[in-house]
DNA sequence: TTGCGTACACTCACTAGTCAGTATACTTTG
DNA sequence: CAAAGTATACTGACTAGTGAGTGTACGCAA
């Protein structure tokens, strides 16, 4: 039967995930996931080629679901764009509190993997954050937002230093002072003319 | 002779910065860092108490240095505030640009370490970046910037969040993009009333 | 009976940290 | 001043454990 595999496969993923965001890649063996998984690493190795193949499944599991949550978050709120990059920021804080965060699983891979430049792993995780900012653009040149592309790019990379801002300091409200920025650069943009260098 | 002792420390230091910045915490084994100082591992483990004191010593020896060199790319730049910040993300982007370059060892050290929340590198990690905050922060006041302390905090957001992108997409104008936006934070704020919520 | 999925037991390389001992140089003492 | 003692800086060989990955056999469904 096909689908006990897919079934298994996912258990693996999943097991996969949770060990690998809290405690870091290297950090956790296979043997780890296997156990967190209830079977044997020897099947582990039936369903994913090495080490490598599994930790690419991890992030490629979390790209999608990532993506819908935080534009979730944005549509949901009400209001300017400016207040709506508020929501995005505050509700990042409200994840940066909860006692299991740790960080932004893709940054955090791509600082591991660092040494290793090819590895899919690291292109699912620009992938992803590339999708991110493209969503936020769409977003930004709906509401008329002058230059909607830089824009984006400089929110995204507030989002990326609020993460790695939290992660250091461990104080949430780093996403907040970001928030913060963000809106101002959205704000009293919408007709500016562009007169930045490409 | 202490000065001896002194010498052989600093030159264990030298080459586990260069490894561990290379490769990362977890990649890199006592034996290397001994083999690439040109001693045994029970010399090292002479001059540290274990591997943890050691990668606390590698971020303590980057502190200051770092401190020095961005600061002085800021106060070695002609113009105002804006221009100011834009050259230091420039010479970031140049950083960026090198091949031996692999983001900020204080942010991938955080990621690397996040399951050992009380470890002395994290510790020196967190105080290196708001050390440089602080700087920001006193430069800002200095211009009669308002709200010096919240844009330094921004700038530090945008700081961090350039070394993210680039080392996620491997792409150095992510600096640049951040160089626009904290100039466009700065810009045109000089007697703005804070009307910001604390 | 074929082949898919699983388990046990294994290999071999590597890891942090330790044991016991040595060469050198400075200090103390007869 | 010379001999004995002591602290310093160092080494090679080791331990106990963990790492990724594998060979082979077994059960179960079609």
């Amino acid at each position: 039967m096909p689908k006990d595999a897919a079934i298994t496969r996912d258990r693996i993923v999943a097991a996969a995930s949770r060990l690998f965001y809290g405690h870091g890649i290297r950090a956790v063996s296979v043997d780890d996931v296997a156990a967190r998984a209830g079977l044997t690493k020897r099947t582990l190795y039936y369903h994913f080629r090495s080490k490598d193949d599994l930790i690419a499944a991890y992030l490629a599991a979390r790209d999608e679901p990532t993506i819908v949550i935080v534009m979730g978050w944005m549509d949901a709120a009400k209001g300017s764009l400016a207040d709506k990059l508020e929501a995005v920021f505050a509700q990042l804080a409200r994840l940066g509190r909860h006692p299991k965060w740790r960080g932004c699983g893709f940054l955090r891979t791509a600082a591991e993997l660092v040494t290793t430049p090819g590895h899919p792993a690291l292109k699912a995780g620009a992938a992803h954050k590339k999708k991110l900012e493209a969503e936020f653009a769409s977003r930004f040149a709906d509401a008329g937002l002058a230059d909607p592309e830089m824009r984006a790019r400089q929110v995204m990379l507030l989002f990326d230093g609020a993460f790695s801002a939290m992660l250091t300091h461990r104080d949430a409200s780093y996403a907040e002072a970001a928030g913060q920025a963000a809106m101002d650069l959205v704000r009293g943009e919408k007709m500016r003319a562009v007169k930045r260098r490409a």
